[in-house]
DNA sequence: GAGTTTGAAACT
DNA sequence: CAGTTTCAAACTC
């Protein structure tokens, strides 16, 4: 086992290493030859497998390390990936690695001086220095263990490293750094020590600029990250300079060479390292590949701050339900990467009320849990479904990565849109993005941890969550007046609400009237507004489009606001009007309920979701048609019918399948976040609600997840049920459109089978 | 910041 | 299901 993980490493490190790799697969092979491993092999029940398990195990690592960043709550997983990455591979290059130093740093002491804190906070956006103060709280335990474990690997590495240094093909001149650091150490403890108090004090300084490269997200800050190193770097450095030396001296090190003679030791290294540090390792490893690209970094770190904004309350809602078991679950899933994360999220004490969401992230909100809940529903979500792993915040990301490059891409895509969103809103549209970053930024920041407001609105539901504040004042934040509650998440101290019951202490009141609105209305707590995939991916450069692409499950209703306000929750979820809309005079800028928008036509519309319920649900194309079509018909009878999704059918708690009302519209955030009993798909929790861009992310988290819902599509038929069937009535389904709806038809003769999704609930 | 407008949510 | 009321956000001043 562990030689394959080993192997998969050497695999990801890529690059020239792969000959090596070859190589290292035929010793291996030889050894498997041998009648030794044959014998081991007939007493073991795991059968041994040559290289090509090798590839197969990565991914399994990979998840793993995902999992591990979706514990880790604000820091977010980017944080520790980097973290991880630095450590292991101490890649100086990369300017994220000074990032990670940073909050390593702040691990290891636990917390950094409030001096530095404060400087730091100078230096980072005011936006991004409170979400990484107030977040900190919450990651250091994440961050701790991620040290903890990156240390153990390296003590790992370093004494593989020492006794064979070609042995670690990791490759790269960071990794040799590290490793040639490493041996260093062993020759001298006391070296060793030194090197990691530098290592620690450069990190102290590397902090200030860690928060500064986060800020700036440039992923080409090498030169600013050495410099900041000074210290660490520069030491590494130096033993950079001497390894390579050394390499000029022996040809060995190149990590060809390595793998050929070392693959045993290979083996014995690897297996040598706990389990945890091999998922470090291969969470590193990943992570650095998947970095690699200043892109990929990128998107990773919005990723990151998304899970991070969605986290929080989200998290704190379903806490109360869900919590206990979410912990044990968690740990179990996660346990594996993460155990430890989990438990830290749950610990970082919050400082704040707001605090109760990072409290909350260990339960997560309803949805959340719901999905934290089934391990197995996540995966699925995530794979499927980007949307679900929004909610899910953690999940999602975590998947992402690894498994589903693809939710990833979208998820970028769909940030992209958002982006784009928010140049058209700019154009239009006003931003509320401001709340988001601005007021609310601070306090969920804090939670999050997450510094990035971009994120924030991508996660709309994050940022709804994050963002969301209400003024309640008569509701007790216990309807879907309140935002807070509607999204699925715990009032924090940012609302100006009377008499709020939407608090953790109030769990079982909040959870109990939850319920009652889910049983009145299944999708009261869903997404919105839902996106297709598709349209993310596909539309993709026309952001005009992405808003249309997606929709408003319900549609609104608006007479006087001509959609062109917030009032109207389709031009606030930035998506167009559909056939759904019972608007009149509609202006949408993102589209039209005619057609005449910039979308397009509803059907599109209609289209895209199907499509990305289809997408979220299968990833295979072919087989989204096929199950889009049943989606769609799903949806019609029932309601978004997320079949997939396991938990969908949690969430579609809506027993009418049609009836639910609009809900499936909800603001994918809230279902996911409130009740999740009903959804699991948090993922919408993400997004969802109110936010503009946000909900754009929204829509495309709910996209995923939500698909299923949208497949359900339902949402028309969800609509037709809801108030505004009317709107919904022609629904989509009926198809009065041309081209695209007749796909839908076909879709819906497909679908018979929904019904019993629905029907779990 | 207060008041108005708006449309969703809730209620009948 | 339709109509009305309640509510809080969005908006305006």
């Amino acid at each position: 086992m562990r030689e394959e993980t080993s192997k998969e490493e050497m695999e990801v490190m890529d690059t020239p290493e792969r000959g090596k790799n070859s190589q290292i697969t035929t010793s291996i092979s030889k050894f498997e030859d041998s009648p030794v491993f044959n014998f081991l092999n007939s007493l073991s029940p795991i059968k041994p497998v040559k290289s090509i398990h090798i590839t197969q195990t990565i991914n399994p690592l990979s998840f793993a390390s995902l999992p591990s960043v979706f514990t880790s709550p604000h820091v977010s997983s980017l944080r520790e990936s980097r973290f991880l990455r630095r450590h292991q591979l101490s890649d100086p290059s990369k300017p994220e690695f000074s990032s990670d130093n940073g909050s390593v740093v702040e691990r290891n002491k636990g917390k950094m001086d409030t001096k530095k804190l404060d400087e730091q906070k100078e230096n980072l956006d005011p936006g991004t220095s409170n979400g990484q103060v107030a977040g900190e709280p919450s990651c250091e335990f994440d961050e701790n263990f991620n040290y903890d474990r990156n240390s153990l690997k390296d003590k790992h590495v370093a004494e593989h490293a020492y006794n064979h240094s070609t042995l670690v093909p990791l490759v790269e001149e960071t990794s040799q750094r590290q490793l040639y650091g490493s041996e260093v150490n062993k020759e001298g403890v006391s070296q060793i020590d030194q090197h990691k108090e530098a290592a620690s004090c450069d990190w102290e300084s590397l902090i200030s600029d860690a928060s500064d490269l986060l800020n700036l997200e440039s992923p080409n800050d090498a030169e600013s990250f050495e410099k900041s190193v000074d210290p660490a770097t520069t030491f590494y450095r130096s033993i950079k300079n001497a390894m390579q030396n050394m390499h000029s001296l022996c040809p060995v090190v190149s990590g060809e060479q390595v793998g050929g003679r070392s693959e045993p030791e290979n083996l014995l290294i690897q297996p040598g390292e706990g389990h945890e540090s091999m998922d470090a390792e291969s969470h590193d490893i990943i992570a650095g590949s998947s970095i690699t690209d200043p892109t990929e970094k990128m998107e990773y770190e919005h990723l990151s701050g998304l899970y991070r904004g969605m986290r929080r309350r989200c998290l704190v809602f379903e806490m109360a339900g869900v919590r206990q078991k979410h912990l044990e679950e968690n740990s179990g899933s996660d346990s594996s990467v993460l155990p430890n994360t989990t438990s830290n999220l749950q610990l970082v004490p919050t400082k704040r009320g707001n605090d109760s969401s990072c409290r909350v992230l260990p339960g997560i909100g309803l949805h959340l849990n719901a999905l934290a809940a089934t391990p197995k529903d996540y995966k699925i979500v995530n794979h499927e479904a980007s949307a679900s792993g929004r909610l899910l915040i953690g999940p999602a990301n975590f998947h992402r990565p690894n498994s589903d490059q693809e939710s990833f891409s979208n998820i970028l895509a769909d940030n992209l849109l958002e982006r784009e969103i928010d140049t058209v809103e700019n154009v239009g549209l006003p931003v509320e993005d401001p709340c988001q970053e601005s007021g609310y930024m601070a306090n969920e920041e804090i939670n999050q941890c997450s510094p990035k407001k971009k994120r924030r609105r991508l996660e709309q539901g994050g940022e709804a969550e994050a963002c969301k504040r209400c003024n309640c004042k008569k509701s007790k934040c216990l309807k879907l007046y309140c935002e807070c509650f509607a999204a699925g998440v715990y009032c924090v101290e940012p609302c100006a609400c009377i008499d709020c019951f939407n608090k953790p202490v109030h769990e079982d009141t909040v959870l109990a009237t939850r319920k009652q609105i889910e049983s009145r209305n299944p999708l009261a707590f869903a997404p919105k507004v839902i996106r297709s995939s598709d349209s993310l991916s596909e539309v993709g450069e026309d952001f005009t489009k992405t808003p249309a692409s997606a929709r408003h499950k319900r549609g609104c209703n608006c007479k006087k606001s001509g959609c062109l306000k917030k009032y109207c929750e389709c031009y606030q979820g930035g998506v167009g009007c559909s056939i759904n809309c019972r608007c009149e005079g509609c202006k949408n800028a993102f589209g039209r309920k005619d057609g005449s928008g910039i979308l397009g036509t509803d059907h599109e519309f209609e289209e895209d979701e199907t499509d990305t319920t289809e997408r979220a649900v299968l990833d295979g194309t072919s087989q989204r048609t096929a199950i889009q079509s049943d989606i769609e018909q799903n949806m019609d009878s029932v309601p978004p019918a997320t079949p997939l999704r396991t938990g969908r059918q949690l969430v579609q708690p809506f027993s009418s399948k049609r009836k639910p009302p609009r809900s499936s519209s909800f603001p994918s955030i809230s279902s996911s976040s409130g009740f999740p009993a009903s959804q699991p798909f948090g993922k919408s929790s993400f997004f969802l609600p109110p936010p503009k861009f946000d909900q754009h992310f929204e829509t495309v988290m709910e996209d995923e997840v939500p698909e299923f819902l949208q497949g359900g599509s339902p949402v028309g038929g969800i609509k037709s049920s809801s108030p505004n069937r009317k709107r919904v009535s022609p629904p989509q389904r009926v198809e009065t459109s041309p081209g695209l709806r007749s796909s839908r038809k076909l879709i819906l003769r497909s679908i018979p089978s929904f019904p019993s999704l629905t029907t779990n609930q």
